[in-house]
DNA sequence: GCGGATTAGTTTGCGAAGACCACAAACTAC
DNA sequence: GTAGTTTGTGGTCTTCGCAAACTAATCCGC
């Protein structure tokens, strides 16, 4: 494109992310973590104008990017408004690698889950091996599954430390990967834009925006699964990396443990001081899911034998997670800590009392407003963690090309989608 | 204001902090940290046109906020281009109330401390005192000292915990102040919008911006003073508070103690283990400024007795203090922590050595890049971060008025300045 | 069921703000 | 001095959001 001397060039606005690129994210993000809303409570949500909101969103529909709807049956006096709502067609695939499987999904922008695969894997998946899978799975959909979908870009959740800059996966020990390029693998693979996340700061995300500590703004994430302790926190209502993206490991941390007696492992690492595998253990069972291991452990906990080994093992660990608990609100001061797997069970044996004993261990203050929440989004936290990952790109600046509008164009002009 | 049917309101931009503000904001803010700089040097670090930053300047500098000098003598090919710094008149008052003295300063927006005054006071003052003394002083300023000093606000940093939405100092064991609504006290009796927070917090931001973590995004800082640890906590280039403000209570933490021989405290409370008091006990003395425990501390350490009883003490508290930051490191990955007080003193011993035991109780990603550094701002420390806490409204919002304006019309037109 | 009240979409014009351009100014290097 | 370079200046142009006036669609009271 030559620009002539007199030619406005216009487009770029080196202000950088000012105007209108603000507003268009800030309508688009509404939308995305509120759900459908009609232009009036657009309107009132971004105290913009009328006519604003009505060029805003015209040219989020014109991109593909949001649909409107025949306003809802009113049951309020004045004209109905409107209701816009994300295109359903915007998708973006989220994968989570882990040691027997490697699970797929399609997520919608609208936060909904269009489908998920779980693909068994023999033995831990190589990443080459994951980003073939990936690639053949998206080409597959694009062909049958969901032909009209456009496809942003690929979400990863990898349970291991990741260098947010490039997406190199630093360490994922379960899955024996270790200083892997993992972005560039798979975007080589499916040639799709790639972001790759630590799957508990993804965790974190999902829950902050759609789970547990839904419209709060200082959280602590802590979840514990059967490799160990993983955790991701909200600070301001911004998911916290830190300088590399290896915040939130908190499983690595070594609280202070009061009673000599209740320490086990030599190091005094949470995740070995208070571990699934150690209450397995002293439930007695070789492996469980986390409903029959939380059953378990209620069952003991209602007995009335306080010297049950169960219960013995479940007060220890929740005397050393208190601590861990009590430390990280003393430094962060959050208004609610999440916890889910084990911990989630683990609280749940008496979360008044957890809460007790982190108050006991922390700033009064600090603890006063404080929450325990379990939890809430199960199996889909990750995939809609890694979706919001690829989904960074299109929220923060709904005018960069995605895609959406050659599906739009195609569609409004009536010719088949371009491909040649 | 009547607006009639065809008047623009203007002014009001619902957008919030958009446009034309932050631009003034984003020039305002180069000026404040990297001192004067030339237009093009504004040009180039904003990436905006060379008419937007003469016409941004130019608001500024009828503002009173900023003014030009002649360019430097040039040493290099081209138009020489106007510096632009920080109109000296700006200032905000600084108040850093302890048990013994209250320090007062004038420091101008562009960091310099025009003056600095400290009151010794019999005992811990109570609030009102503070507040009295803070307007008795500014008032004799404004009469004396400097006439023509436009004071913008005042900013405090207490040695306790403070609400950050309304200044309310939660508790001060210190000055025994509990909920002192602090902010409302100094506002009412000096008449100058007041800021209230943490010392250690407003430290760390100090030792962001002008300090030994200048220009780092991602700060801990830990301060160890007579009375406990206090810190703070840089997350992304922005001061974290948590949900109430009263994040970075490091000392309260309790971190794990690898050998049961280390424990002093029962509770096992950082600052109670990890203590200016018992390094002070150890060294014989009663009290001592910081060169003077130092000097002691390196005499130890130097010498060949193993077994000195200093050495012990300082190797005992570089041990717990360590596994302190490793739990930090872990949870917010840090590229700097910076250590003040006498927790510099303990680090200097062997800053390499404590670096290397931080690594062991640290996963090794996040600890790669760490760099373990001294707090270099001294006394001035405190004085500049309570200073930034009142320059933080004209920083946010360089168009919002202050008093400057005034001032510089009544430079202007060569009238008295305007007091009825 | 009809007119007023209410709410919200639509259209039009304006003002703010920043980008680009052409030109002038000020300096260095030769 | 002249050529080349860098930067300030002023004018024009585009974008973008707002206000105002109008229109549309609903509810409500009578």
């Amino acid at each position: 494109m030559l620009a002539g001397p007199d030619a406005y060039t216009g487009a770029m606005n080196l202000m950088g992310p000012g105007g209108r690129q603000r507003n268009l994210a800030s309508v688009l993000g509404l939308l995305h973590r509120n759900g459908p809303l009609s232009r009036a409570a657009l309107t009132d949500a971004t105290g913009l104008n009328r006519s604003t909101i009505a060029d805003l969103v015209g040219e989020l529909s014109r991109s593909g990017i949001v649909e409107e709807r025949a306003p809802d049956p009113a049951r309020r006096v004045g004209r109905p408004s409107p209701i816009v709502a994300i295109d359903p067609r915007v998708v973006a695939v989220a994968v989570n690698p882990e040691v027997d499987a490697i699970t797929l999904a399609v997520v919608r922008l609208d936060q909904s889950i269009v489908l998920r695969e779980r693909h068994e894997v023999p033995r831990a998946p190589a990443p080459e091996e994951t980003a073939r899978l990936i690639a053949d799975r998206v080409a597959h959909w694009r062909a049958n599954t969901i032909p009209d979908a456009v496809i942003v870009g690929i979400g990863l959740a990898v349970p291991g430390l990741v260098r947010a800059s490039d997406g190199l996966v630093r360490d994922a020990p379960h899955l024996h990967w270790r200083d892997t390029p993992l972005r560039e693998l798979v975007e080589d693979a499916a040639g799709l834009p790639t972001r790759v996340g630590n799957d508990a700061s993804l965790g974190a995300m999902a829950e902050h925006l759609f789970g547990a500590a839904r419209d709060v703004g200082d959280v602590v994430y802590l979840n514990g699964g059967a490799s160990g302790i993983g955790g991701g926190l909200i600070i301001g209502g911004i998911p916290v990396g830190g300088a590399d993206g290896y915040a939130g490991e908190f499983g690595q941390n070594r609280p202070g443990i009061a009673d000599e007696g209740d320490r086990r492992a030599t190091g005094g690492v949470l995740e070995d001081e208070v571990s699934r595998a150690r209450l397995l253990d002293a439930v007695g069972l070789d492996s469980a899911d986390e409903p029959t291991l939380a059953a378990a452990v209620a069952a003991a906990v209602a007995g009335d034998d306080p010297d049950d080994p169960i219960r013995c093992e479940v007060e220890r660990q929740r005397r050393i997670l208190a601590t861990a608990l009590g430390n990280a609100v003393n430094v962060l001061n959050p208004s609610v800590v999440v916890l889910g797997g084990f911990l989630a069970t683990l609280a749940e044996v008496d979360v008044d009392d957890l809460r007790d004993r982190v108050r006991g261990q922390a700033m009064s203050a600090s603890t006063e407003t404080l929450e325990l929440r379990s939890a809430c989004l199960a199996e889909d936290r990750l995939l809609i963690g890694a979706a919001e990952l690829a989904f960074a790109g299109i929220l923060a600046d709904p005018a960069l090309p995605t895609g959406a509008e050659d599906a739009e164009r195609d569609l409004v002009s009536g010719a088949a989608p371009s491909s040649p």
